[in-house]
DNA sequence: CTGTAAGCGAGACGGTACGTCAAGTCTTTAG
DNA sequence: CTAAAGACTTGACGTACCGTCTCGCTTACAG
C-alpha cells in the first residue's frame, strides 16, 4: 500500500540550498539545520530522504558536478584534446570547480563515500576522455592503445591543479598541457 | 620575565595522538577533546600551543608527511626518475600516504591553510623532483628545460591516484609512469 | 451517508496494546507510534477514534481499573471493612494497581480529565465504601453518620500508599488500617 | 584538582525558570530548551548539572516544595496538629500545591524518580509530622507510640485531596480532620 | 631564595550542530 | 466512506565538539 509520496519540490530545494550555502558562506556553513531553515523543510523530512548530512551533500553535488563539456569529434586527436581540456578548465573555474573540491573533501573524510564518488562521478570524466582517446586510436593517431594509465597521466595534472591550486586552470595551461601530452601519445 | 616553559613531552604527545586517532578511527575522530583525553593534556594546554584544531593537525602531520625519499644521482634521468617514483610510491603506501590525504582534506576545507600547505610541504616534493629534472637538463637529457608544468605532469598523476585511489601505487605503476614520462621528456 | 463502520477489533486491539506497553516497558513507553506499530493499525485510524493520546490511554485503562472487590455483608462493620481493605489491597497489587497509578498520572497532567476520572471511576470506589459505612451506621455501629470526610480518611491512606509507595499494600497493612480506623469510627 | 566551579547563580536561575514556566504556561511547557533560552544558560551547562530534564524539575521543585509550615510547640497535641494541618492546607492551596502535584505526576511516570522524590521531599513532610507526634507521645497524650502507619493515616487523606481534588483543602477541613484524627490517636 | 610570569589539570561556559523521537496532521492509493 | 502507508511540521530530546574562561596549583628563571 502506497502512502504519501515525497514532495519532489523538497528534494530539489534541499539540493539547491546545499549548493547555495557552499557558494555564499563556504563549505563549513553547510548544515542540516541551515538547509532546513532556509528551505522551510523540517529536519525530519530531510533525514527521511538522506541518512546523513554527507548523504545530502553528496547527492546535491553529484548532479552539478557531473556537468561535462560537449565533445564534438574534430577528426584530429590534438584538436579533440585541446577542446576537451579548454572546456574542462573553463568549467572548473566556475561553481563546478568549487563543487568538485567539496566532493573530494568529503570523500577524504568519509572512506565509505570514496567508492561512490568514483563510480557516480569520477568515472564519467574518465570515460569521456577515454572516448576521445579511443577515437584517436582507431584513427591510428596513437602510438599505443589507450589504457587507464593514459587517462591518469592526462587527468592527474588537472585534478592536481584543481585541488591544490598551485597554478591556475586557464586556457594557456590547457594548450600547454595539450601540446606536451599529445606529443607524448602521438606516434613519432 | 620568563615563566614556566612548555613541557616538550606534551607537544610531542599531542602530535602523536593526532596521528594515532587518524589511524585507529579515521579522520573524523580527530578532535581536540579526544587528543586531550588520550594524552592527559588539558585542552587549555593544547590551545596554548596551537591556535586551532587545524593548526594542531597540520603541525602533527607536517613532520610525518615531509618524509622524502633519498635521491642518489645515478647519472641517468630515467634511472633517477624510476628511483624517485618507486620510493615515493612506497612511502605513500604507508602512514605517510594517510597523512598526506588528511592534509589535503584539511586544506580543502580551510582555504587559509592551503597556501601554508603548499609552501611548507608540497613545494618540497616539487623541489625534489625539480632537482632531478635540472640535473638531467644539465646533462642534455631533456628536450626542453623543465618548468612548473613539467612537474605538474609528473606529480599530478601521483596525487590523483593517492587521493582518489582509482588504482594502486605499486612498483609496476611506478615503472609504467617512468617509461611513459621519460619518453615524453627525453630528447629524441 | 453512513460509510464503513469502525472495525471493532481495532478498537479493542489498541486498548490492549496500551495496556501491554504499560506493563512491558512502563508508562513512558506508551505512544501512539508504538500502539500503531504493534497493532498494525495506522495512526490515522487511531486518531479517528481517539482525539488524543490521552483519550486513548484513559479509555484503555478505564475498564481495567474499574474492577471492584465483592462486598458480602458480614453483619459487622469491622469484618466488612477488613474484607474490603484486604480485597482492595490484593487487587491493587496486580495490574489494577498499575492502571490506577497510570490514570492518576494522566489526570495530573490533563486537568480536563480529572473530573472525568472522578466521576467515572473514583466515585465508584467511594460509593462502595460508603455502602459499607452506611450499613454499619444503620446497625448503630458508628459514632456519627458517615460523610465524605469519613471516606477520605479511609481511602486517603490507601491511595497515598498506592501512588507514593512508601510502604507495601499487604494483608497485614490492611488489618492494621482496619484495626485503627474501626476504632476511630466505632462508638467506643 | 578542582577545576572551575559551577556558577551558583546559574543553578539558582535554572531552578527559578522551571518554576516560572510552570506558573506561566503549565507543566508541559517546562523544557530544557525553554529553561536554557529564558536564562541564557547553555543546554550543556544545564545537562552538566542535571542528568535529565526530570532531574532539574525535581531539584527545582524540591526546594520550593520543601516549604514547610512553622511548628511552634503549643504543648498540646490537638493544637499542634490543628496548626500543622491548617498551615499545610494553606500552603497547598498556593503554588506549592501545583508543584507537589507536578512532582507526583513526574514520579508516576518515571519509576526511577519515585524513590528520589520520597527521600528528598516526602520524607521531610513525614518527619515534620512525626516530630509533632513524638512530642505528644512523650507528653503521654497518645494511646500508642506513633509509627509509620500513624503518619500514613494522617497524611494520606491530605495527599488524596491534593491529588484527586475531590474536595477543597480549606480551614474547616483542616479542623474537621484534626478533630477526628486526634480522637483516634488520643488516649481514651 | 624569592617573587612573579607562565604553564598546567580540571572542568564550567556559550555556541552550534548533530541525529532521534513523538505528537498530531495531511495526502495518496486501495477497497 | 474507511483504511494502510507514510510524508509532513513542530518542537524537544540528549550528545558532541568547538574555542574560551576560571580555579587553584606548580614550576623555574630573574632579581
Amino acid at each position: 500500500m502506497p502512502g504519501r509520496p515525497y514532495n519532489p519540490a523538497h528534494t530539489e530545494a534541499a539540493r539547491a540550498a546545499v549548493f547555495d550555502l557552499l557558494e555564499e558562506r563556504g563549505y563549513e556553513a553547510i548544515s542540516m539545520e541551515a538547509v532546513a531553515e532556509r528551505t522551510g523543510i523540517s529536519k525530519q523530512a530531510l533525514y527521511r530522504r538522506w541518512k546523513h548530512k554527507r548523504a545530502l551533500i553528496v547527492d546535491a553535488f553529484a548532479e552539478k558536478a557531473d556537468l561535462l563539456p560537449d565533445l564534438p569529434d574534430t577528426g584530429n586527436f590534438e584538436r579533440d584534446l585541446r577542446a576537451l581540456l579548454r572546456a574542462t578548465f573553463a568549467l572548473l573555474n566556475g561553481p563546478c570547480g568549487v563543487t568538485n573540491r567539496a566532493l573530494v573533501a568529503e570523500a577524504l573524510q568519509d572512506p565509505e563515500f570514496l567508492p561512490e564518488l568514483r563510480e557516480r562521478h569520477l568515472s564519467r570524466r574518465r570515460q569521456q576522455l577515454r572516448t576521445v582517446l579511443e577515437r584517436a586510436s582507431r584513427r591510428g593517431e596513437l602510438k599505443v592503445p589507450p589504457d587507464d594509465t593514459t587517462v591518469d597521466l592526462i587527468l592527474g595534472p588537472v585534478w592536481y591543479r584543481l585541488l591544490l591550486q598551485n597554478a591556475p586552470l586557464d586556457t594557456s595551461t590547457a594548450d600547454d598541457f595539450t601540446d606536451r601530452l599529445s606529443r607524448l601519445l602521438r606516434g613519432s
